[in-house]
DNA sequence: CACCAGTGCGAAACCGATTTCGCACTGGCC
DNA sequence: GGCCAGTGCGAAATCGGTTTCGCACTGGTG
């Protein structure tokens, strides 16, 4: 018979009917300071009978926790973020922490201050910051803050904060000791534009692993965008200057759809003439439909949303760059 | 020099400065209760010097009040629900509310019952309740709620609940009506598995919107499935069929890039001599990279995440069914 | 001048937990 | 028997706002 505004059973209630005090009966259910078999016993059979829910919003109130993490977000609606802010929020939803998302332009100092001061008067509990995963270090405003700060998709402009991103080095290894244990010696590389580091580090992944198995590129790196089209030119051209290739790995899924193109158009086989491995791994995000046609690599970007949310209620927080393990999505390019 | 625990500013801090009581603080904060300007600016202006930001969590908890929506979604790390998902937390942020998202299977009614407990206890102001975009209608949890609870991309089995769902039936519409605005007037349709209702509602929209035009359609409608195989084989079949077509409304965009691919195959121009248009707007969703070659129609799934977050917390909620309309988006294929 | 309605403001209760501090009681030891 | 340490529990303060209720004061009216 709770006297309730809503009717919902209070801890008073269930130190009432178990014949203790409010504050035995608190310390029963958190476990704190020391109560005898018996009692402890008493009051969970009463709190289980009555159903008692603490109330969440009393709770922390009283701990100063809100059980919310800030999520600020740059751009989320436009960019290749929506990942990253899935795999994040459904992390914080396991671990009981609500999701307070702001989205603004992070780079834009004016709007994030209003953001920065909406954050702090629900008293966030930790904060995520969530970039587009273009190449420009977000400025730091981890200062700003008494309680963690995590960064993912984008680095910080600050050394010691926590940062996770995608392993664009590790995806280009990845793929390339695929293609090495499906026995292929000749391997090019067609990649989109060189001022992105994203594709350095892809290439520069591939080449480490060619040459700890003793060997060179089959051609060298072709440059152009991250494009179908510019798959197909850079396809046309490699199959034209007569370079023996048996695999190819493109920079990424619209690259690699543009090189199957050529494939089916001028009668090359794949994968037995020539294997195919891309980045990114588009056809597992539209999901559910359609028919794989591509080996690729995976980045796993809502892997890292999972991870850097978990970081933020995490107890070990070692500052730095974490780099997200890619995997490998085998299809039939391969 | 407030003596908090975190050294921010409470209201006692403000109104002892101002020279009021505590409740004549809030009551001008709030703007309840009748003051006089004079005190209503000294307040104010005290408020202001020492940036008060009320505790959000005291707030919360005096009101009974959480400023945390539920959202509950089904499968959303491995379905179409992403952005929907993404549209609504964003919106949620914009209107300063809270998600608490939960991920399970909605058919599970075990799995549900733990959730709303952890819902009701968490005193959520609303439900999101999130499907997959299947066609199953998912049990109405709308009764375990004293707040308001809205569905999105998913019916509920109860007539009374609010929901939100894509308009097939206008996407239909919206393709062949533009057709019809580019002067094709031999329309086929090629599509999915006729048991699912997104299919036979889009081909509706087609057939209605062709009679309405004093039209029928060039051939009868190829079911298939959602893949790009199956465009490539739909398509093969019209062309081998004899029938006379100038344009191809294609279910989705797998199917419409198998259609592609078979014009490029036998040599036929698009948009020249044959206009195709998609249902899904994939290229929009992978944005930022590639070029689109398609004219496809885009169910406007972020925005009814949207729709839905602002609406569970609306004061109008009319009941039923809310379509969300579709919109065009022009490529070079029309 | 007495009365009254209306205005402006403050004292204190309240929301429902957590937590500090100390009291009462027990049992062991000298 | 007296002292002391340790155990088990409760009274009350606390978190920072919102809200009710009524008091004091004002000016107008009879």
């Amino acid at each position: 018979m709770p006297s309730n505004r809503k009717g919902s059973v209070r801890l008073s209630d269930v130190a009432a009917i178990a014949g203790v005090s409010l504050s035995t009966a608190s310390k029963v259910l958190n476990g704190t300071d020391r109560i005898s078999e018996a009692t402890r016993a008493r009051v969970l059979a009463v709190a289980e009978r009555l159903d008692f829910r603490p109330n969440q919003l009393a709770r922390s109130f009283a701990l100063g926790r809100s059980r919310t993490i800030g999520v600020l977000t740059h751009r989320a609606a436009s960019t290749f973020s929506g990942p990253v802010v899935i795999g994040a929020v459904l992390q914080l939803g396991k671990l009981q922490q609500a999701a307070l998302v702001f989205d603004e332009d992070i780079l834009a100092a004016r709007e994030i201050t209003e953001s920065i001061r909406q954050f702090q008067a629900r008293q966030i509990d930790g904060l995520l910051v969530i970039g587009d995963g273009h190449e420009r270090r977000s400025p730091s405003i981890t200062h700003h803050f008494t309680v963690p700060v995590t960064y993912a998709f984008a680095a910080s402009d600050h050394p010691e904060d926590v940062v996770y991103l995608p392993d664009n080095e590790g995806a280009g290894a990845l793929a390339t000791r695929h293609l090495l244990d499906r026995g292929r010696t000749h391997i090019a590389h067609l990649t989109g534009d060189p001022s992105s580091i994203a594709v350095r580090l892809r290439e520069r992944g591939m080449l480490t692993t060619l040459k700890e198995a003793g060997l060179s590129p089959a051609a060298p790196t072709r440059y152009g965008s991250w494009s179908e089209g510019s798959g197909v030119d850079a396809m046309r051209e490699l199959l034209d200057s007569g370079a023996k290739v048996d695999a190819v790995f493109c920079g990424n899924d619209h690259i690699a759809r543009g090189v199957l193109n050529v494939c089916e158009a001028k009668g090359l086989r794949v994968p037995q003439d020539l294997a195919v491995v891309g980045v990114d791994n588009w056809e597992g995000i539209i999901v559910d439909q359609g028919v794989r046609r591509l080996t690729t690599i995976d980045l796993e970007l809502r892997a890292m949303g999972q991870l850097a949310a978990a970081n933020v209620l995490a107890d070990d927080r070692t500052p730095g760059e974490h780099y997200v393990p890619p995997t490998l999505v085998l299809g039939p390019s391969s």
